[in-house]
DNA sequence: CCCATACTACGAATTTTATCGTAATAAATA
DNA sequence: TATTTATTACGATAAAATTCGTAGTATGGG
């Protein structure tokens, strides 16, 4: 029972929790600052889309002072895992392994994410 | 010069993608089949989606015969790139480590493919 | 107290994606 | 040849996502 819906992020929303994730929390001011960073988007519409955001409880929000500050309601681990299969699925015809090969062949990771990956695939060997 | 957009596949398009890949080529009955295994979903219905991936060029068909026969435009590979970067960058930060690692600690991978894994991490160490 | 400023709320328009019905056409078959 | 069947084309609708304008409201400075 209850609200345990499965809560799909759109991609603009994804961009959004970015945010949120980021700076742990954030009025829609910060938001805004923040994604027009990288992109054309006005004020209202940032707006909107958290309060969208809201109504679905991907974000939760303070509103005792004038200025709602929002956070994220879902973690970035539990979307991390729930994108990640889904991406394995779709793109990747179940194989798990086919995606950390296109990952790492392709985009440079630090040594120390290399030794921890390295560690993490000691432990899956011994199996 | 020359038609060379971003295509950007939806989550649809993906679907039929997959089975393009893997079967090489298909008529709009073969991907209504294969779809229809995992949902519910109308011949036409698979029909349109398949005539706009051919007007965005996500696909090629041969029209000499009635059923046209439909092949994918856009590499697997060359996919998985595209979207793994954007979500390396959207939901990882920018660091393809998490995503590696996000992948192995959850997902099941075969031990060859950790044997596979383990050469091209080494390979990536030496340097 | 009044005004400028900074918000939120709300609704509307647009765009993108998905879905399917109907009509036209060609092919197969009875 | 006439009829059924398989197929494409096209348009309409619906649903989801995005975008922004306008109006109302509170707040703080003068």
């Amino acid at each position: 029972m209850g609200p345990n819906k499965i809560l799909k992020p759109t991609e603009g929303e994804l961009e959004i929790l970015q945010v949120l994730w980021e700076k742990g929390d954030a009025t829609v001011r910060d938001v805004h600052e923040e994604l027009s960073r990288t992109k054309d988007i006005g004020y209202t519409t940032a707006l909107k889309l958290l309060q969208i955001m809201y109504e679905k409880g991907l974000v939760t929000r303070d509103e005792s002072a004038k200025s709602h500050i929002y956070k994220a309601a879902v973690s970035r681990e539990k979307t991390q895992k729930q994108l990640v299969g889904k991406m394995i699925n779709t793109l990747f015809a179940g194989s798990p392994g086919q995606l950390v090969m296109q990952a790492l062949g392709n985009h440079q990771a630090s040594s120390d994410e290399l030794e921890q990956i390295q560690k993490l695939l000691d432990n899956l060997k011994k199996k």
